[in-house]
RNA sequence: GGAGAGAUGGCAGAGCGGUCGAAUGCGUCGGUCUUGAAAACCGAAGACUCGCAAGGGUCCGGGGGUUCGAAUCCCUCUCUCUCCGCCA
C-alpha cells in the first residue's frame, strides 16, 4: 500500500497513477483523504483527553499517598464523564482509521516514470530481443513430442487431480529436476541465498504481497485451517521479513527458493492451455530481493539480467518486455516480462516477471531497515521468476528437437542429466 | 490429540496494581586513553502515531475485561517449551 502521508502530500499524482493502470475509480483517494482528515480530528481530541484522564489518574496516585483520602475520591468521580467520553471516542477513532486503512489497500501502486504509458499488452515495449527465432516448418508442438515419447501424462493427471495437474514421466521428470536445480545452482552462483519456505501461507501473508484483496481469487485455499496455497514463492519468502527491522549493512538481501505453485486461473481457455501453457500446479524458482530504497531500480535491473542469463546459458531466443502502465499490475511500479520463443507453436511465451514493488509491499508488511544514525525507514522489494519451469519445457522441447524426434539435451543441462538426448 | 509451563526492548533477563517505555547483563553506537587495536572508564540508543512547533497519545505475544490507574489481576485466542500419545 501506499504511505498515507504521499497521498495526502500528492493526491493528482496518485490519481494519474491509477488511470495509467486503467484503475478509474479515483474517488478512492477523495475518500480516503477525507476519511483521513476525520480520523486525524478524532485522533486529536480523543489524545487530549486521554492526556486529562492520564493526569487524573496521577493525580488521585500522588494523593493516596499523602492520605488525602476525601479528594483523592471527589477527583474519582470527577473521571467517570471522562472515561466514558473516551470510550465513545475510541470506537470512532478506531472505525474511522480501520475504514481508511481498508479502503488504502485498494489503491494500485504508482508507475515509475520511465515505464510507458499504455493500455494493454499492445502498448508494451520491446526492450530487447536475444537469439535467433527457429521457424516453426518441420517442428512440431511440445504437447506432441510430450505424447509421444511418453514424458508427461495430462490425462491421467486429470483422473487424479483435475485438469491442469499434470505427471511428468521418466525424462520428463528428469529434465523437471534438472532444470529446479539448474536455476538453483546459478541463483546461488549469483549470490542468492538458497530458501525453502512453507507452500501455505495464512492470510496475513496473502495481504503482505498483494494477493489480498487484488487476487485473491487465483489462490487455492484450505479454509479449515484459514490457508492459501501459495501461487508463487514471492509470497512466503518475501513475507519472511514481516515485521522486521533489518540492519541497514545486511542489505541487499537476495533470496531464491524453488516451490510449486498453484493458480486457479480461472477463465483461461483455447491454445493458452493447451500442453504446458497454463498450469495449476507448476514449479518455479523465484528471486526475492530486499534492498535499499536508493538501489531498487538499479537492483531490478540486475535482476532482470539474472533471469536473462538462465535463457541464454539454455540457448533459448527470448524477448525482454518493457511492461506498460496498462498492463502492469496493481502492486508494481516498474515490470518486466521475459518471453521465450516457442519455435513448435510460432508465439512468444512469458516465462519470467521482474518487477519493483518499491516500498508498497514492505509497508503493508513493516519490513523495515535502520540506517548508521539509528533511523528506521521502510526498504523495497523486489522479485523475479528465474524462472518458471513449464514453458522453459515447452521451448527447450521444441527447440532441440530434431528431425527424428529426439531432443538433444540443452549444453548447460548435461551436469544434470547426463546423456546427450532426453 | 491429552497434561503442564511460559510469551517483557537486538539478545538474555528482572519487574507481580501508581513515580515502569520498563532494572541489570551482553551486544550496538559515540567519546576518553592508545602509534593503532584490545581492555578499562565515561556517555548514548526502542517502535508507531498526531502536531508547524511546544507537546500529546499508543505499544511489555493478539483481542476483550476489572480499576481513577494494568507489564503486573481476570477471560479468551495464538505461538513456544516440557511430558504422554501418534507418526514420515
Amino acid at each position: 500500500m501506499l504511505d498515507i502521508a504521499f497521498i495526502r502530500d500528492n493526491p493528482e499524482l496518485v490519481k494519474q497513477g491509477m488511470l495509467q493502470k486503467g484503475e478509474k475509480k479515483t474517488e478512492l483517494i477523495d475518500q480516503v483523504l477525507e476519511l483521513d482528515s476525520s480520523w486525524r480530528k478524532s485522533t486529536h481530541l480523543l489524545d487530549e483527553l486521554r492526556s486529562k484522564s492520564n493526569a487524573t489518574s496521577k493525580m488521585i496516585g500522588s494523593l493516596m499517598k499523602e492520605g488525602k483520602k476525601e479528594e483523592a475520591e471527589s477527583a474519582r468521580k470527577e473521571t467517570a464523564a471522562l472515561k466514558e467520553q473516551i470510550k465513545e471516542l475510541e470506537t470512532e477513532e478506531q472505525t474511522l482509521l480501520e475504514k481508511r486503512n481498508e479502503l488504502l489497500l485498494y489503491i494500485p501502486n504508482v508507475p515509475h516514470p520511465s515505464v510507458p504509458v499504455g493500455k494493454s499488452d499492445a502498448d508494451n515495449l520491446v526492450h530487447a530481443t536475444w537469439g535467433e527465432l527457429l521457424p516453426k516448418s518441420w517442428r512440431r508442438p511440445h504437447w506432441d513430442i510430450i505424447s509421444e515419447m511418453g514424458w508427461i501424462d495430462f490425462d491421467r493427471g486429470s483422473k487424479v487431480t483435475g485438469a491442469g495437474f499434470p505427471f511428468y514421466i521418466g525424462a520428463g521428470a528428469r529434465l523437471q529436476r534438472a532444470l529446479i536445480n539448474f536455476f538453483l545452482d546459478e541463483a546461488v552462483q549469483a549470490g542468492y541465498t538458497e530458501i525453502q519456505p512453507p507452500y501455505f501461507v495464512n492470510e496475513d501473508s496473502a495481504r503482505g504481497t498483494g494477493q489480498i484483496p487484488d487476487k485473491e481469487d487465483m489462490m487455492y485455499t484450505v479454509p479449515r485451517d484459514g490457508f492459501f496455497a501459495i501461487p508463487t514463492a514471492e509470497v512466503p519468502v518475501t513475507n519472511y521479513f514481516r515485521k522486521e527491522i533489518i540492519q541497514e549493512a545486511e542489505l541487499p538481501v537476495k533470496m531464491a527458493a524453488y516451490t510449486p505453485c498453484w493458480r486457479r486461473e480461472a477463465g483461461s481457455y483455447g491454445k493458452d492451455v493447451r500442453g504446458l501453457n497454463r498450469l495449476h500446479q507448476f514449479d518455479k524458482v523465484e528471486l526475492v530481493k530486499f534492498v535499499h530504497p536508493e538501489t531498487s531500480y538499479s537492483e531490478l535491473e540486475s535482476l532482470r539480467q539474472d533471469a536473462e542469463n538462465l535463457l541464454q546459458k539454455l540457448g533459448l531466443s527470448y524477448r525482454t518486455l518493457l511492461m506498460c502502465t496498462g498492463d502492469m499490475g496493481f502492486t508494481q511500479t516498474k515490470k518486466y516480462d521475459l518471453e521465450v520463443w516457442s519455435p513448435g507453436q510460432e508465439r512468444w511465451l512469458e516465462v519470467s516477471s521482474c518487477s519493483n514493488f518499491e516500498s508498497f509491499q514492505a509497508r503493508r508488511m513493516m519490513v523495515r531497515y535502520k540506517d548508521k544514525n539509528g533511523a528506521v525507514s521502510i526498504l523495497h522489494t523486489l522479485n523475479g521468476s528465474g524462472l518458471a519451469l513449464p514453458r522453459v519445457v515447452a521451448a527447450i522441447l521444441e527447440t532441440y528437437q530434431q528431425e527424428d524426434g529426439r531432443v538433444r539435451v540443452p549444453e548447460v543441462l548435461k551436469p544434470y542429466i547426463n546423456r546427450e538426448y532426453l
